[in-house]
DNA sequence: TTGTAAGCGTTATCAA
DNA sequence: TTGATAACGCTTACAA
């Protein structure tokens, strides 16, 4: 049995570099194994081993690979997290607590947009999918078949938010759009206003409550509630729909419900241009009570969703679910709450 | 040699859920690496093949594993993106280009927010270099050492954008802050203000602007250019500086330089509210040329920066050094405009 | 056109 | 307290 015989295979690594928990152990004195230990859980190694280690991983500048990682313990450690749009404010000031939440228990959120087609969501989901999340947050309650079919297969926590359902795919969080319309028809037709208009952004929530602004408002004062419609809810549009209410549909007072608090300041903005009093003349009710809703001149009445709360719910159900338990409910309703200021 | 001598040890699957190559290709009669290479590359295989793989697919729900799939190839598609705030819109427009145009060549984002400490930066670069990303976007040009040391050893594509620098890490693509704020200045002076005051947030590059701004202005008109400042970025606070300025530090009139459009339409309403014409008695000049600046009223004359082009060179630059090229230029200026409306 | 074998860099299991 | 060894589910040679 000499070497040529039995000719050693000489394993010959692909790519050199990059430090591996390989290389650290070797510099440091201890295996592979050790490394690792030191890192997920340091008092399973000796407080000596462990301080060449830590010389080691800093002379290195080793960072471990959290790819591998994943791979071998099924666990991500990520949390994806798919919305309508990033530059939505109303989306983006839910996922700071969410991502603050999970962040704290050491997971990572891997965002991406769906616009406000189910098509395309479907096709983030399988992209988010392979990445293999420990859970998932969507934004809604409708989804194509193809999601809820990959989404029960892939068998993760998925929490949907911004809405509300009995039939989650497995948790919700959120509250109904048509119930705020409703209420902002209620609060309207008590506050004693005889005439109304809608202004609605093109996103599908949107156009709920507006609908059932209208519809409400309807039946109450036994008059026609017109709506009109924008692909694009910013200032921009809020002042043309405000022209288009008066100057193309009749529209000649009383309250003009916003789907957002974006659209309410162009309307507000339209009116001062016009010379309208608000709410004397006109008056306006936006909804999201975003930041610019008590700066405004006059200051917003507005439907306000605590987001902060729902985005930090929607993480700890998730959290739960992560940990292998069973949340109390399964669909939490967070509510809403008319805000009223000056300009209604 | 029978089986008691040699007791073939049975391989048992730590964990029998979640379908693999393996299992679609048995059920489609392949090995694993055929299936493999039917996803990656279907012009290798046979038709009949590709369309029992497919059908295999399709009945068993299977998403392949990226992370594995990385760990292998050493390619993550993944390009990691730090902002500082996801809530800004500033830098989710830019966001948005840089996004699709790495989404089209396959590539997903993986974005988190640093705020505005470099220390926090360090900290989510380390955990965004763990997940070995094939690139890297950072917004701004100042970061801690560690930061650079881990940047340069990790060896990959990185993009600084939102400002610029001689000495980028590795590519940068932005404009010059300070060369705005004079921008404005000169602009002002030569308009025929001679009175300025300035609004700024909180954060660094906000700064750089304004103290620009003041120094070139008070170097034209050799007056005093008081600056108030405010840590949040909104309207509310737009109205409380002009309140503060006027009020407490005895700014009677001329121009106002904002560091922001926003805090410029705060600044809006809070003249507004006090019977100040815009820009008669009081002339203001926002920063960023965002949607609202056309809207407001008066329209609001600012400094225009092309996000979407900056975002979608980022992007190019960095596909450009992933595909191994070299780009023409490793810093892109991509400047500004000051676009002037009404209100100054 | 297809398959075999050897990694990729970790974690989990079991033994020492 | 440590280490050897076998996964994890892919991609990349290389061979057939």
């Amino acid at each position: 049995m000499n070497q040529s015989d039995d000719p050693a295979p000489i394993p010959r690594k692909r790519n050199p570099r990059g430090v591996t928990m390989e290389a650290v152990g070797r510099m440091a004195g201890v295996s592979q194994v050790t490394v690792s230990r030191a890192l997920s859980d340091p008092s399973k190694v000796s407080p000596e081993t462990m301080a060449r280690i830590r010389e080691a991983i800093a002379v290195t500048g080793f960072v471990p690979n959290a790819l591998a990682g994943a791979l071998a313990s099924r666990r991500s450690m990520m949390v994806s997290a798919l919305v309508p749009s990033i530059t939505n404010i109303v989306y983006a000031t839910m996922l700071a607590p969410f991502s603050d939440e999970l962040k704290s228990r050491g997971y990572q959120i891997l965002l991406s947009e769906t616009g406000f087609d189910p098509e395309e969501e479907a096709a983030t989901v399988e992209a988010h999918l392979s990445r293999r999340p420990d859970a998932m947050l969507l934004t809604g309650v409708h989804h194509a078949a193809r999601t809820r079919r990959m989404l029960l297969g892939a068998d993760l926590p998925v929490v949907e938010v911004w809405d509300i359902t009995e039939t989650p795919i497995d948790l919700c969080v959120g509250f109904s759009h048509a119930a705020s319309g409703r209420a902002v028809a209620e609060f309207a037709h008590g506050a004693g206003y005889r005439q109304a208009a809608g202004i609605c952004a093109g996103d599908e929530r949107a156009q709920r409550r507006l609908s059932a602004f209208a519809e409400r408002f309807g039946t109450l004062s036994g008059t026609d509630v017109p709506v009109a419609r924008t692909e694009r809810g910013n200032l921009a549009s809020g002042r043309a729909l405000l022209t288009q209410l008066i100057d193309k549909r009749g529209f000649t007072g009383g309250v003009v419900a916003c789907s957002s608090d974006v659209l309410a300041q162009g309307v507000l903005i339209e009116a001062a241009a016009r010379g309208l009093s608000v709410p004397r003349d006109l008056a306006v009710v936006g909804f999201g009570d975003q930041e610019l809703a008590d700066a405004v001149e006059p200051a917003l009445t507005t439907v306000r969703v605590n987001r902060e709360a729902l985005g930090r719910a929607a993480a700890q159900a998730l959290l739960t679910r992560i940990d292998g338990a069973t949340p109390s409910r399964s669909v939490i309703d967070v509510g809403f709450t008319l805000i009223r200021r000056a300009s209604a």
